[in-house]
RNA sequence: GCCCGGGUGGCGGAAUGGCAGACGCAGGGGACUUAAAAUCCCCUGGCCUUUGGCCGUGUGGGUUCGAAUCCCAUCCCGGGCACCA
């Protein structure tokens, strides 16, 4: 540019612009298409954007651009996901307010990403921590609650001594927390659990239309694990109810040597021989200390002891010996299995090492398998009863006929998927709107439907145990939220688990007045007449909740009678695009659509699907190849990138790297190829004086060859852009001013287009020129440049020359001429007509327009 | 172990059945300049007997007139899942 400095000001007058004129404000309604492009919202950490956060703000925004370009309304927002740990440490390390700290990081954000000159809606702005957004969040919940879809249980969950939190399986990676990457164990606590299990199939079915990448949609049908079995029951010797396994190989079912259950099942207790009582006590406890790293490494030893008891083999009658073992799963199936040694990798290991009988029922076919055991595939059952001679999937099916004749089997499916454990012991999460009762109280309120805690009162209430006595949940009416969090002196969890809001004594202890819906702190030794006394639910939800609907929000941010306008829902439904992490690929985006199907079911929302076309950028690492950390000093900090070249070359910079979804490393010396494409341009553009040059002219005086490479740019940048294929689209543009910077005189409209085609990737300097230029702004809402056939169209056309396939040279002829004498000429060619006088031809191909091969002998 | 994705110059990458290496970086040469920076022009996969030819997209096969591209095998790298019966 004119100076190396002179891109900031230009930068800061067309943010100022934007932001005074409101050029990118989308409206609930109107005549043009809507568009909706969403980016994963970011959690605003304390150490502000990293390299990452450009790139999928940038793709976004381009898209955003180009479809105002193309007439429509769009609605390109962004927001904070505000609540999790970090803010809560930063709190329990300062013993300031969560807000405070969140409220500084969201305005260190928001500045970075004004900065970078995002065609963004700033009068939508949400953030999950502000009273007026959670309050929706905990209205959805208290719909789930409604419904039957959260629930109390106590169970063990992975508690982390370090974090003093309860963590979801999905934060836990290799047995150690995924943030801080601390060892956690089991503990039995009482948590709030969502029932996303009642939605397995819905998600699972719900994938086949979405147009996400394969891998995501693979990721989810995996986490979802849809299995197709039997539920089998082997009948104790006594009078108690049979063991009943699951299987997918009831097949191999008199193959069956013994029986393993996991050692949480809660039969345990009451068929174990009294000999054994002591060994299995023990197994059980020892099992109950193990983390998912143990349980990996023992993997190989398959631990287990035997309970003394027995079976009855459902079918032959046979005795078969019950063992516990933790390898098997008490949360997934029935906690049972069937072990089939011979044809089950695991159960064979197992049995070898405590000495169990192997029988085959199942022989391989032809070249199926290495001869040994255990062989796993399928095959033809032998050793089975009327059942030998069927094949594999033949006997399952009339195995578990005979068994569901007998009443002992049925078909069922099961799903890998477990319940959402959704309740955290901490403070900076959104508080749950529930009031705990005892149980004469919870029947006065169940008994007057009348009263405004009756609103979201399930049909089956939620009960727990607190001290040895029973008490039930009781959900704060509507008009009640949203439930702001209590101020608490420390933030710091207590050793036992509770959570930080316990210790806001005044504000856990609540009367409420079943009649008009009231409540207030508790005072005195027992609540007024009339008034029932409870303790308000300390636990609060994850960070995953707040992201859960936040697309939804965007639609009407300042709605405050539901949780989306329904006109707004109406007009935007969901994103047409939505982009951001692979990391995301399970956990985000599964509860996302469960939240938002859940949502369609009681009829919030139109839609059950809340992200029919998703993107995942790609990560960038660092120049050394090294995913970018601290520790490693290669961090690539964006301040400093706009501060030395501006925001137009970080962002088409990042866009040039690569393809968008590829993981690729950064290149700072390769940035200064994008600095000098810049001022290239805008050297080109502008005389000595800063004047729109003299050499563009209103004439038509381009050539056929300028206009035709302009519109094959105008076609290329329009189809990459919708494919996404920025860095290509960048190429063309440069290509493209490569050839013009050598003409002396170039049409005016030639680089008006060429200005609005680098738009959406380079939008302040494309601004600036465009008013210098004497066009109105904003060049962001100008007709996008469309292709012209007619300056497409050659007449000629380049044809390749082949011999046996390898190139011999070309050929430039009319596009019409006729396949003959095309041929024709190709013979007479002299790089192919000396290697003609030798050989026979064999073949002749002429694939038309394009290349000619001579097949010779 | 299972399921995916990917291996192309010194580097990022382009080409998805028809000119391998577009575009950019790095490197070399030249112009301008007292000089440097900036800018502009040219060269830049390897080899040879250089107006030409041979080799070349991880490796080995195959399909095809023609393969980086499709198929089979194999090696390496990256990601996901990992006792789910």
């Amino acid at each position: 540019m004119e100076d190396d400095r002179s891109f900031s000001a230009v930068e800061a007058k067309w943010q100022e612009f934007w932001r005074r004129e409101g050029t990118f404000a989308a409206e609930n309604g109107g005549d043009c298409p809507p568009y909706y492009v969403l980016d994963m919202f970011p959690y605003p950490s304390g150490t502000g954007l990293h390299i990452g956060h450009p790139e999928g703000y940038t793709a976004s925004d381009i898209l955003a651009r180009y479809h105002w370009a193309l007439g429509h309304n769009v609605l390109h927002p962004m927001g904070w996901d505000a609540f999790g740990l970090p803010a809560e440490q930063h709190a329990v390390q300062t013993g300031t307010h969560p807000a405070l700290n969140t409220a500084q990081n969201i305005e260190k954000f928001r500045g970075q990403i004004r900065r970078l000159g995002f065609a963004i809606d700033w009068s939508r702005e949400i953030n999950t921590t502000d009273p007026h957004y959670y309050r929706w969040t905990q209205w959805i919940f208290l719909q789930l609650f409604r419904h039957g879809l959260a629930y109390v249980d106590e169970r063990p969950v992975w508690w982390c001594p370090q974090l003093k939190t309860v963590l979801a399986n999905e934060e836990i990676v290799d047995g150690r927390s995924e943030r801080g990457n601390f060892p956690v164990e089991r503990r039995p606590m009482r948590q709030w659990i969502l029932r996303i299990t009642a939605y397995a199939e819905q998600l699972l079915q719900g994938l086949e239309g979405l147009d996400w990448p394969d891998s995501t949609k693979r990721q989810q049908i995996a986490w979802i694990g849809r299995s197709e079995g039997a539920e089998i029951d082997f009948p104790l010797a006594g009078l108690e109810d049979p063991i009943r396994i699951y299987t997918t190989r009831a097949d191999t079912l008199f193959g069956v040597t013994y029986l393993v259950l996991a050692p949480e099942h809660p039969a345990l207790e009451r068929i174990v021989a009294p000999g054994q009582l002591a060994a299995v006590e023990d197994y059980r406890r020892q099992a109950a200390r193990k983390g998912d790293l143990e349980r990996t490494d023992l993997a190989k030893e398959k631990s287990g002891v035997p309970t003394g008891a027995q079976a009855r083999h459902p079918l032959t009658g046979e005795p078969i010996p019950i063992w516990v073992a933790d390898y098997v799963l008490g949360a997934y199936g029935t906690g049972a299995v069937m072990a089939v040694p011979a044809h089950d990798g695991r159960d064979f290991f197992f049995a070898q090492r405590h000495g169990l009988p192997v029988l085959p029922v199942v022989w391989p076919k032809d070249g199926d398998g290495d001869g040994g055991l255990p062989y796993c595939g399928p095959g033809v059952l032998f050793a089975s009863e009327e059942f030998s001679g069927l094949s594999s999937e033949e006997g399952r099916a009339a195995i578990v006929r005979r068994l569901e004749e007998l009443g002992l089997g049925r078909a069922a499916v099961n799903h890998r998927l477990r319940d959402w454990v959704f309740s955290r012991q901490r403070y900076w999460g959104e508080p749950v709107p529930i009031v705990w009762v005892d149980g004469a109280d919870f029947s006065a309120i169940a008994a007057n439907p009348a009263s405004p805690f009756a609103e979201f009162l399930p049909e089956k209430p939620v009960r727990a145990l607190r001290e040895g006595r029973e008490i039930f949940a009781v959900p704060l009416p509507a008009g009640q939220l949203p439930l702001l969090l209590p101020a608490v002196e420390s933030y710091l969890p207590s050793d036992d688990g509770e959570s930080p809001l316990a210790r806001a004594q005044d504000w856990v202890g609540v009367d409420l007045n079943p009649e008009s819906g009231e409540l207030r702190p508790a005072g005195g030794e027992g609540p007024p007449a009339g008034w029932i006394r409870g303790r308000r639910e300390t636990n609060t939800m994850p960070q995953w909740a707040g992201s859960c609907w936040y697309h939804l929000r965007y639609l009407s941010p300042h709605c405050s009678e539901r949780l989306v306008d329904p006109a707004a829902e109406a007009y935007w439904r969901v994103p047409n695009f939505y982009i951001g992490g692979a990391e995301h690929a399970v956990l985000h985006l599964l509860y996302a659509r469960f939240w938002h199907r859940f949502l369609h079911t009681i009829g919030a929302v139109g839609t059950a699907e809340p992200y029919p076309r998703l993107f995942h950028q790609g990560l960038i690492l660092g120049e050394d190849g090294n995913k970018m950390s601290k520790s490693r000093g290669n961090v690539v900090n964006p301040d400093e990138v706009i501060g030395r070249y501006g925001a137009d070359a970080l962002r088409l910079f990042e866009m040039f790297l690569g393809p968008l979804d590829a993981v690729k490393p950064w290149d700072t010396r390769a940035i200064g190829g994008i600095d000098r494409f810049l001022k290239k341009i805008w050297r080109w553009c502008l005389d000595e004086g800063g004047q729109f040059s003299q050499k563009f002219s209103a004439d038509p005086c381009d050539g056929s060859r300028t206009q035709r490479l302009l519109h094959e740019t105008i076609a290329t940048v329009r189809r990459d852009i919708e494919a996404l294929h920025f860095n290509t689209a960048i190429s063309q543009l440069m290509i493209l001013l490569n050839h013009l910077q050598r003409l002396e005189r170039v049409e005016r409209a030639t680089a008006l287009a060429f200005l609005q085609l680098l738009a959406p990737f380079a939008p302040h300097i494309c601004e600036e020129l465009w008013q210098r230029a004497g066009e109105s702004p904003s060049i962001a809402r100008a007709p996008f440049p469309v292709p012209d056939p007619v300056k497409l169209h050659c007449e000629t056309a380049k044809i390749l020359l082949q011999i046996n396939g390898r190139l011999r040279g070309d050929l430039t002829v009319p596009v019409d001429l006729p396949a003959g004498e095309v041929l024709r000429l190709a013979r007479l060619h002299p790089r192919v007509e000396p290697h003609l006088m030798e050989r026979e031809i064999v073949k002749e191909v002429y694939v038309s327009g394009k290349v000619v091969n001579f097949v010779l002998r």
